[in-house]
DNA sequence: TTGTAAGCGTTATCAC
DNA sequence: GTGATAACGCTTACAA
């Protein structure tokens, strides 16, 4: 392993000059600092970043900590940061918490050990506010939360117009005729699933439709299954899903009870997961921008800048809820965006 | 920050005693074990694992570099190789290539310049073979390599047995009746995919069926899509594919030419993605068995032991292969494990 | 523009 | 069983 002292003694100068040479100090003659590049090439030299960062007190490692790297949604957040983070001289830790709040307050202390330059949450669920976070981190490494964030937290956030997407799906459904329109809600005490909570609401108030029940509070398939066959026999001919994988579960509900999707019962689901437009018939959903909001966060995190940015969805319309009989009576809504 | 200093000096011991005793040395005594550990505890003392590691010459870190995280395979491996390592008190870094050569190369740089602990890794498509991972790693990192793998690499390796798997699966396509079956076959300097590529050509052989036709090296949607319209128009009346997207390129193709799958066009495809189940018709595919691959690479990496492990391929068959008519004059073989 | 020297926090090697 | 001391490789005041 060479190190700067071996160039350093090739080239007759001391160690210093050479790590200036090659930090890219002005202070150091263009003559000396040609010659400690072309030493350190010829002699292979790597810098020891370990080194350099207990020196330094911090790193060039960004940890990004998710429920789990499979989730589309999660693993295009991802993409979305490294484009942006390597770009920017940083390389990217990854950790999966699945969802366990043990782990998740493992992984922060594992980075905080680290000395990483930042991280970037998207929390698990089970927790009530971010005090676990606050603790395990330490107040003086940057900190984004992304998509489940906690705003008693300080630092930049990311978040999706959960609530706008909601209202719209809602809508959607509302104006393609459906009259019963429940939702399988997702995880409460996150805000993101709050907001989709209200944002259903508000669409079926404003589209003067009776008061839609909640079926569901997770969102995975089982789950989504048992809601939706009460959902069902409820009398509800449409659900609106945070999650696409509930919203599946439903499908198969509605399946299993004998009824035609779409003419019968109508869904859209919440993330846009690959399987959503590759099954049949196709799901409507409601599209989050996930590469989009990994950019943002990992911009966040390099201006430094708080506050909250809000990435738009997009509601990806398919054959799940589309009777094609669009003309209904919805009286009109301002708050739509 | 508190350190070793500062708990010695509250205790009126040295530095290296609370070093010995928090590393749990057995040269110090009980007694002051217990101080030091308590003293810790109280001040909220965590161990610099920079400093730790600058000193030590290694990390407890281990990377693991994937061409894509967001696929399945490669979130269930890393998922498998967490389940060890962190049991294990390893940490783990994951690096996405996103099939680039230069991004592998700079991964092991960054990982060597971290002084990892070892490296997992599944190379990126367009290497011949694995000279630049010697070169960017150095010798003296662990590395275990799986599913995409070099043979003439030192260190452990980790693959599917390819060659059963894919004769099972073009076996099985036999067996249902199809006669004229050829293959999407993936990237040629890839050892898994040639493997798949024989175990296809040696079923053909031994169910007695024609010699079949090679139609894509590639195993992306949009390739699976012109290749099985090449297929189809050759007179093929099925394909084993080598991927699952190239497979669902393939059901599109017969699909637009009117085809009905699987009556008049039998599929299979490769690695048991989440949508192949969730289709219609349902995909058949031969299942990887990503989990068990991580932790076995996991293993290897903790046993320090070289050689190949093989873990078993599933075929899952489902409707785009099942013609029910199972009883098919297929030559019994000996090679079928 | 370069050299000197100290120190980041830990661990390993001595000696006692 | 514990203490003193050096060293891991790098960075950065400060001095020259």
């Amino acid at each position: 392993m060479v190190t700067i002292s071996d160039i350093a003694a090739a080239l007759g100068v001391t160690p210093s000059t050479v790590s200036r040479a090659l930090s890219g100090s002005p202070r150091v003659k263009e003559e000396t600092r040609l010659a400690v590049e072309q030493m350190a090439a010829e002699m292979g030299y790597e810098r020891n970043v370990v080194a350099s960062n207990l020196r330094k007190g911090k790193s060039d490692i960004v940890g990004i900590i998710v429920p789990r790297i499979h989730r589309n949604f999660f693993s295009n957040v991802i993409g979305g940061a490294e484009s942006i983070l390597e770009a920017a001289g940083y390389c990217v830790l990854i950790c999966q918490t699945h969802e366990r709040l043990e782990a998740e307050v493992k992984a922060l202390r594992t980075l905080r050990n680290n000395q990483v330059a930042g991280v970037l949450i998207s929390h698990a669920i089970g927790a009530r506010d971010g005090k676990h976070i606050l603790e395990a981190l330490g107040s003086h490494i940057p900190l984004v939360q992304f998509d489940r964030v906690f705003s008693d937290l300080p630092g930049a956030k990311v978040v999706s117009n959960n609530f706008e997407g909601a209202y719209a799906a809602t809508r959607h459904l509302a104006e393609q005729g459906y009259r019963h329109i429940g939702t399988l809600a997702g995880y409460m005490n996150s805000e993101a699933y709050a907001a989709r909570l209200e944002g259903w609401r508000q669409a079926l108030r404003d589209c003067g439709l009776p008061e839609g029940e909640v079926y569901a509070d997770t969102i995975v398939r089982e789950t989504g299954f048992e809601a939706g066959l009460k959902a069902i026999d409820a009398g509800c001919d449409a659900l609106y899903s945070a999650g696409d994988f509930s919203a599946l579960g439903a499908v198969e509900a509605a399946r299993s009870r004998g009824l035609r999707i779409p003419e019968d019962f109508g869904i859209v689901g919440t993330a846009n997961e690959t399987f959503t437009s590759l099954m049949t018939p196709s799901m409507s959903s409601l599209a989050l921008n996930p590469f989009e909001m990994g950019r943002q966060a990992a911009q966040a995190f390099l201006e430094g800048a708080d506050g909250v940015r809000v990435v738009p969805m997009e509601l990806k319309v398919r054959a799940s809820s589309s009777r094609n009989n669009s003309e209904n009576q919805i009286p009109n809504n301002p708050c739509l965006k």
